[in-house]
Formats: structure tokens, C-alpha cells, sequence
DNA sequence: ATAAAAAACGTGCACGGGCACGTAAAAGGA
DNA sequence: TCCTTTTACGTGCCCGTGCACGTTTTTTAT
């Protein structure tokens, strides 16, 4: 692999020289930097990491990691997979910075400022849906601190890339699952979050369509809109129960949306429903375990962190930006024996 | 972080002697060693990876990496995510040779002998159970060439780490969606390979002892041992399929044991069986797909062979070897939706 | 024309650790 | 005792990059 002192050589300046016009610090007459920019691409130069991690570690890197959503326990495993990554990395002399920020849009924003004022070097965030995140976070990449989201879409914004679900083949897939379950007959109740956030939207579109085309035997008796995404929404899943007694599964959209109806699920309906629904959070773990949840598809959150932070660390290492601003990881099928 | 340097000037040596007592090189008075190993506990010194990286570029690390098995693609999944990791890892100058050899044990002992010779610095070693193999391990380990096993089971060797999946939970996870998928009423026949191999064996024995106890109406009709662990076990499947017409899911213990199967599987039962078996490889992908298997459990080849790789490499950078000896990876459920 | 400012580039240290070489001091042999 | 070998340790270069500081050359202003 080419070096910047063998670059140097062969275009006959001082490595500094060479330095200043791959890194563009300093001045560099034009016909100098041509000339090294060209025996550059012609070695196919590529930053040695090893000496970057060394020469960074006085300077080090900060990294803010933002998380939208006080209580969701399933950022704790995004930041154990994260912290994990963070050990690895430890030769970058890499630090982050943690901060849980309510939903609301006027604190984020606000977070965001404040660890911008901390000097960070790049950004995580997860998850947002907020237009005027999305406009911060431009603004951000147009002061040079990359950003990486977490399980969020903003497909327009200037991020170095989006780590997570394709959320229509979580619902497609929650829907394959289910016609396995039930040998492709039953009637299901979906109870989902506000259709505001794409991750619900998406989930209950990608499930009732992938049913329609492949399964019309499962028929789908209700939907519930459960805006109060968070772990007391047993007003409406009882609700729904009441209204359709003859239900044969449940499909929940995400763990923020069945909380606490764990004693009345099976109670309700005379046949054991088959119920499906996202991530294994320890409350979901639980009803896994007892055999009210069926199954629940995982998303990969420690990989999810892991990644995100990787990719960071590796643009601020002078790397470039994965060529798929999306990344979406596999999703895995849980049940109580392999929890 | 403590460096060296730090080392030297608290216990009043230069550094080079530092490296010396902390690399066994050389030859050091006893009173200095403990002086030094002392100020070194003291500061928990922590070799920078950054440095011994920058270091190790002109003596670059080689690595063996051992497939038993010519032609199992499971093991171009291994190799995989092993490569991912290796690019990742190439700031430490590491490379691996390659070698994928036949099932008998004689060829893989000179394998090994091979490798050696090409002045290997550590081993990687998927699969073996043979305790020829074993001994050969230990020996390399008293010539400090470490070693990773990778989905084998020879817990008294002296290796650094076994990384794979705990065969065992294997089959009661099968279990266990076997009972998810039939409602808890099945007849079941078993096709698995040789009894003599572990994997075999306790993917077995997992799943009938925990049928035995959870789930007492499935009922396990046949046990058909298919010593021809290739994928050529037409014979065997179907006169498993001929002598039990009743027969409502079968149980695969690998891919290599119902290769061939497709066609006569759906066509020999009344009633489609439910079929479950492990990992995802192009055959058994293109068999979810067709509707004739169910579902498979997926061990994490490209994880496997990602974290053995790492494993081995931080010790060669001095690491120790992880508390663990056996690290079990996840398991996870895949049907078509989800492949 | 001459000083001052700006541009263009070279030099050298730092980062942490591996390792070869050289040189003292201690031990051994005659 | 003197010479040789061994043991114990210091010195200094290298790996590839970042970056501060000089130094030289060119441009601009007076």
C-alpha cells in the first residue's frame, strides 16, 4: 500500500507538501497539487489507519450520541452493541458523549445545540422522523460533523447513512410469520402507533398488503391507532378484544404499543390468539416467555450500534461514505427458545 | 492510558527494557521484572493497539484459516463475514491463507503440517471433532501458534476460544417452533448424519428431550441416521416417507442430510408436513422458498467467522484470551419472508 | 526600488511500540 | 590476574500520519 512519503517522492516535494493537499490544509500551489493528486489515484493512495489512529490519539474524537425517547429500552442494546464497538475502536482514541432526550422536538433540538457547543467531532441519532431535525442535521453536515441515523427515515438529509429496518418488510415478514403460524386462516386485530411515524405506517401497510396478494384467508378484522405510544395502552387493546371476540391473532407494531396487557390478551378470546410482534425487550421477553406473544421479529439493535459508530469513526478517518446511504440489516424471528 | 514510556520513567528504566519485561524478549534481571510488572499492574498498562499496529506493518501477521469440508457452503458464509473482518483488521497487516480440505483426518493432519511450515502465526479451524486434530491443537499451542475452533466441539483443548453455536439449544429451539408451528400436535420424523458427530448428536437429543417434556402430543415417529453426509440422501428420506405415510413435520439436523429431498417430499404426504432444519444455505433458501420447508434456524456463519478472526488477532496483539472458552452465538428463525 | 505581506514549501517532532545494535557490568575460565 | 563470555540494559531507528514552525520564494504596496 502507497504511503504519503513514497507519493512525495515520485512527485518530487517533501511529504508535507504531500499532506497539505490530500488533507487541504494550507496552501499548495495549483500545479503542485495536480501533480500530487494524480500520483495519489495512480498508487491508489489509501490513508494508513494505523498511523491516523496514532497521530489522533492527542487530538481525540467526540462523538455525540443522541437518543429520542427516555425509557425505550431497546436503545439500551443499541448502546451495548455500540459501547462494544467503542471498545474495539479504542485505538482512534474515540470518546462519546450519551444523551436521553424526551420526544419532543423543542428539547432535540436543543440537544443537539448543546453537544454541538461540546465540540463533537459527529453525531448518532435515533430515532427521529422530525422535518426539523432533518433540517438541523443538514445544517450540521454543512459545518463538517457527520451524522449517522438509527432506525429513523429521513431519506432526503445529508447524513453519512441511515442504519436500520426496511420497515415494509417488517411487515411483510410479520405477515408470512403469521400465515405459518395459523396455516394461512384467521382473523387478526393489528394494533399499531401513530401513522405519523413511518415505522408504524410502514409495518401495518407492508403486513396488509403482503396478505392481501398471498394470504386472503387471514382476514383483518381491525385496526387500533394507539397515539399514546408508550407502555399504558391497555384501554385499547382491551377495547379492541371487547369488539371482536372472535380474533384469532394480534399483530403489535412495536412493544410501546401493547404494554401492559399482558393478563388480559389470553383471557379475552376463547382460543389462545397467535400474537407477533417487534424486538425482544425485556417486557416482551416476558410475554414470550409466558406464551402470550407468539413470536417477535428482531431487529439487530446491537448491530445496529455497532455499525453506526463504525461508519462514523471511519468517515472521520478520512474514509468515504458507504455507497447506500440506507443500510437495513436482517431481521430474525424469536420465540421463547432462542430468546 | 499508561504507556510504556510512563512504565520506563516511574520505574526508573528506559523504555526499551520496559518492552523487554512486557514481551518476554531478552533478558532482564529479576529484580528489574518485578519492579517493572509491578509499576505495569499499578498503571494497568494497556498495550495501544494503534502503535503495535503502526509496528507490526513490515512483520505482518499470517494466518491459517482451516475448512474441513470441501464443499460446504456454509463455509463460504464463514468466510464471509471473516474477510469482512479482515479488511477491517488491515491496519495490523494481516493476512490469512485458505485451505478447505476433505473430511478424512489424515489429510487434515498434514494440512496443518502445511500451514505450519508456512510460518503461520495462528490457526482457524472449522469443523473437527477428531481427537487427532485435538492433540495437534495442543501442540501448536506449546509452540505458541494460538488457535480458534469454529463450530466444533473440543472443549479440553488448548485453544483460545471455541466460537459456534450450542447444539443442544439447537434442537430445543426446533423444538420449540415445531410445537409454535403445529399447535403442539405433530408426528415428527428425524433425519440426522452420523450420531458419532456432535452437532448430529446433540441437535437430537435437544429436541426429542425437550418434546419429551413440554410438548407430549408431538410424537416422534422415526429417527433415520444418514451416515452419507453429503447431498445425495434421497434413499434414506424417502423410505423414512414410504415407512411413515402419517407423518405431519419432518426435522433435519443439517442441510448436508436432505439434499436431493425436495421433490418427494411434498408428493409422498397427504397433508403438507411442516419441515424445519438449520442455516440457510442456497439449497435449503431455494427449498423455504418453494414452500416445501417451513422454516430453518440459522446459526451466524458470517458472525462465526467475523469474531474468530478478531478473537485471534487480539491475542496476537497481546490481548488475552477471552474468560469464556466457548463463545455460543445466537440463533435466530428465518422463513421466506425473512431469508 | 525596497520593504512588507502573502504564498509555497521543507523540516522536524510527536504518537506508542518493535526490534537491532551497541555497550557496560557481572560472571566465568585460564 | 587478565581475558572472554554472558547477562543486563540503553540508544536509536522505524512504522505512517498530523501539525506547528521555519524558511524561501513570489507578489503587492509604497
Amino acid at each position: 500500500m502507497a504511503t504519503m512519503k513514497e507519493i512525495a517522492e515520485l512527485s518530487g516535494v517533501s511529504r508535507g507538501t504531500v499532506d497539505r493537499v490530500l488533507n487541504h490544509r494550507g496552501t499548495v500551489s495549483p500545479e503542485t497539487e495536480r501533480k500530487v493528486l494524480e500520483i495519489a489515484r495512480l498508487l491508489d493512495y489509501q490513508p494508513n489507519r494505523a498511523g491516523i489512529a496514532l497521530a489522533a490519539q492527542k487530538k481525540k474524537f467526540k462523538i455525540g450520541v443522541l437518543l429520542f425517547g427516555v425509557e425505550n429500552p431497546f436503545f439500551d442494546e443499541v448502546m451495548e452493541g455500540l459501547k462494544d464497538k467503542l471498545d474495539e475502536l479504542s485505538i482512534y482514541g474515540c470518546t462519546i458523549v450519551e444523551k436521553r432526550i424526551p420526544l419532543d422536538v423543542k428539547s432535540q433540538l436543543a440537544a443537539i445545540d448543546e453537544l454541538v457547543d461540546e465540540k463533537i467531532h459527529g453525531l448518532i441519532l435515533a430515532p427521529c422522523n422530525d422535518i426539523k431535525i432533518q433540517k438541523k442535521i443538514d445544517r450540521l453536515w454543512e459545518c463538517n460533523i457527520p451524522c449517522v441515523t438509527v432506525n429513523t427515515d429521513m431519506p432526503q438529509s445529508k447524513r453519512i447513512a441511515y442504519v436500520g429496518s426496511d420497515y415494509l418488510k417488517c411487515g411483510q415478514t410479520a405477515a408470512g410469520l403469521l400465515a405459518l403460524l395459523t396455516g394461512g386462516e384467521a382473523r387478526v386485530g393489528i394494533v399499531t402507533g401513530s401513522h405519523s411515524v413511518l415505522c408504524h405506517e410502514e409495518r401495518v401497510c407492508g403486513f396488509t398488503s403482503y396478505l392481501h396478494q398471498k394470504h386472503p384467508g387471514i382476514h383483518i378484522a381491525d385496526i387500533v391507532e394507539n397515539h399514546d405510544d408508550d407502555y399504558r395502552s391497555y384501554e385499547a387493546v382491551s377495547l379492541l378484544l371487547e369488539k371482536h371476540p372472535d380474533l384469532s391473532a394480534l399483530y403489535f407494531t412495536a412493544a410501546g404499543v401493547y404494554g401492559g396487557c399482558r393478563a388480559i390478551i389470553n383471557a379475552a378470546l376463547p382460543q389462545a390468539p397467535k400474537v407477533i410482534t417487534f424486538d425482544a425487550v425485556p417486557s416482551t421477553k416476558e410475554m414470550i416467555k409466558k406464551g402470550v406473544i407468539s413470536a417477535t421479529i428482531c431487529q439487530q439493535p446491537n448491530e445496529q450500534g455497532a455499525l453506526s459508530l463504525a461508519l462514523l469513526v471511519d468517515y472521520l478517518l478520512g474514509g468515504k461514505p458507504p455507497e447506500k446511504n440506507c443500510i437495513y440489516m436482517d431481521l430474525s424471528i424469536k420465540i421463547a427458545e432462542n430468546l
